[in-house]
DNA sequence: TAGCCGTGGTG
DNA sequence: TCACCAAGGCT
């Protein structure tokens, strides 16, 4: 559960459904990923996308082993203790992993309550207690039967109440959604801010990434060079990449996954 | 806290 | 074609 929900932070699903298994047949254990080499872990991240998710998984998955038996905890406080484990994955964990009632709000959770319950178009900039009481007041009382109804209600905005089209026709809560009964009313709240890629220095560090990751040993620095035009700005991104821990530079000025 | 951090599918 | 989007976290 813990693999999966750091894989699937800002990736969709299908994309991580075949790593997560091949991970888990590598790496059935916190310790076993724990001991593994980070240019192991990176290459087994492959292409999923923000790889630094990957080093904070090891990391802890380090924890995980020295500091909690080789068990994941089930603690709110222990796990967002963990790195790369904030609100949304310390409470998946939590709720999907060992049955708790606790409100687990992500970005699908939170557009349906803002259309269920509040009758908005779509969630406005997060509010996160008053997000997580939202919740809260929708989950029944008991532990099993909470995490089922948070696993539904991500559900529910992973596949019916979506960004984009939501398939009303077909939803299970119409007759009660807020939204349905205020007309569906646009929304017309301040809109996040679309990132762009092209031409930045995520693209330009996915690209060097994407060489070392390729390589079965170092790259002499012209591979790099031949991985992006602008020299300042490739100096720059893999120089970020060495500070981030995600690539070395050796002895003979060659460069490489980290050890 | 707004901005940064990858990648690829899609309407 | 190209914004927009996808089960966030960190600083």
């Amino acid at each position: 559960m813990l693999v999966s929900e750091f894989m699937l932070q800002q990736t969709p699903v299908p994309r991580v459904e075949p790593v997560w298994l091949a991970w888990m047949q590598q790496w059935p254990l916190p310790s076993a990923l724990a001991a593994a080499r980070r240019a192991d872990v990176l290459r087994a991240w492959g292409k999923l996308g923000y790889p630094r998710r990957a080093l904070r998984l090891h990391a802890a998955a380090e924890v995980i082993a020295a500091e909690h038996g080789d068990v994941v905890p089930a603690d709110l406080d222990a796990l967002e203790a963990l790195p790369g484990v904030g609100s949304y994955t310390a409470r998946a964990v939590a709720a999907f992993g060992y049955g708790r009632r606790c409100p687990v709000v992500d970005t699908n959770v939170r557009r349906v309550v803002a259309r269920a319950v509040h009758g908005h178009g779509d969630a406005g900039p997060a509010r996160t207690a008053a997000d997580l009481a939202d919740v809260d007041a929708l989950l029944p009382a008991a532990d099993r039967p909470a995490a089922v109804v948070s696993a539904g209600l991500m559900e529910l905005g992973a596949v019916i109440c979506t960004a984009r089209t939501p398939r009303c026709g077909i939803c299970p809560v119409r007759a009660a959604c807020a939204w349905q009964a205020a007309g569906r009313p646009e929304y017309t709240g301040p809109r996040k801010p679309v990132q762009t890629y092209a031409g930045t220095d995520r693209q330009v560090r996915g690209r060097l990434l994407d060489v070392l990751r390729g390589s079965d040993g170092p790259v002499e620095r012209a591979a790099l060079d031949a991985a992006w035009g602008d020299g300042a700005q490739r100096d720059r991104c893999l120089d970020s990449l060495l500070v981030d821990g995600l690539a070395e530079q050796l002895d003979d000025g060659r460069f490489a996954l980290p050890a």
